[in-house]
DNA sequence: CACAAATGTCACAAATATGAGACATTTCGC
DNA sequence: GCGAAATGTCTCATATTTGTGACATTTGTG
């Protein structure tokens, strides 16, 4: 029953990636609680939020360090990666999308920025691998590939949120459209 | 001096389409303008988030129409088209969101619904064509290839925003990754 | 300059969101 | 079934957001 908590802050991600100033009263909702319950484990929102962060990140940062270590093939690496990013689903959305605020200013000073680059970093060194040896030809920058393979997490989201598509043909085109998309 | 009612639904289509529940002093912020002006100019929240997807519908109907009749090649018109939403920026993808959120229920009967299908029928019609004639293989649907594409523009608004790539750059990155995507 | 329109400043009431106390009810392990 | 922990209900104080009136200031125009 203490997976309460935890289930709060999956409502969390979920409403708040959708909505960064929704009322708590809908992440209580989502997340099946009373408001009341919400307070008890969250002294305020931005210790929700924090927890959130905190969650995203290590999720993410398992999901892509496991993808990383199943291959020494750079290729294949991307591949692993890309799944794993998937999986991640809107935790791996959320993260990025906060650091890609208007009004937020990226500095390697804040802790958590800093925990973001680090989450990237195995994933960007593999990129770079693979970009200099020409498997992914073009003017394709890194950022263009990061921001790139974000936006396609999120087709498939989409994709699974609306049930038009199983989960495994739904992997299969994001990458597809991933690969294909950064000239693979 | 008049254009000041524009440039708050501008600044609020900037600021909703990152943060849906913003104060509205953000908003008037964004616009340079104090939040008793802008309540001048708007009723509520409700009048304000109203033009703003009326100014959206219009901009992406004229846009997509134009880009419609520019030709008859269904190949160059799809092309033409994603141009076409590129332009459109953050008003394409605004209004794409707000039909993909968690709790909208779209029905036809919905008179903005009903506005945003047929902004898309000219784009989806065009697909079905491109479809059927063999020309995008795959597995590909409808829907992901038209969730494909507003991510696509999604990524190159951030790379604007950032200004790392020329906009001439950025645009032919994203077409060459929107139709590599799809599989043309 | 003078005048009118637009905007800003300040003040304020209403609505909504937030956080927590007190106590009832439910749930779970034993 | 008992007792403890977790959760719900109800209530309330506070903070924030919202919308508007009254009046000062700025801006554009003749």
């Amino acid at each position: 029953m203490k997976d309460t908590e935890q289930s709060i802050i999956e409502a969390a991600i979920l409403i708040f990636n959708e909505d960064l100033s929704a009322p708590l009263e809908k992440v209580a909702d989502q997340a099946q609680v009373t408001r009341r319950t919400l307070h008890r484990y969250f002294k305020d929102r931005k210790e929700l939020m924090d927890k959130c962060q905190k969650e995203i990140r290590k999720a993410c940062a398992v999901a892509m360090s496991n993808a990383y270590n199943t291959t020494e093939n750079p290729r294949e690496r991307l591949e692993a990666m890309f799944y794993a990013g998937l999986d991640c689903g809107s935790k791996n959305t959320f993260l990025h999308k906060l650091h890609t605020l208007h009004d937020h200013k990226h500095q390697a000073a804040n802790e958590e920025c800093s925990e973001y680059d680090h989450t990237f970093e195995l994933w960007k060194g593999n990129l770079q691998v693979l970009l200099t040896t020409g498997i992914i030809n073009q003017g394709m920058t890194v950022d263009w590939i990061h921001n790139f393979f974000q936006s396609v997490v999120v087709v498939f989201i989409n994709s699974q949120q609306k049930g038009a598509l199983g989960r495994t043909d739904a992997r299969q085109l994001a990458w597809f459209s991933f690969s294909k998309g950064i000239g693979i």
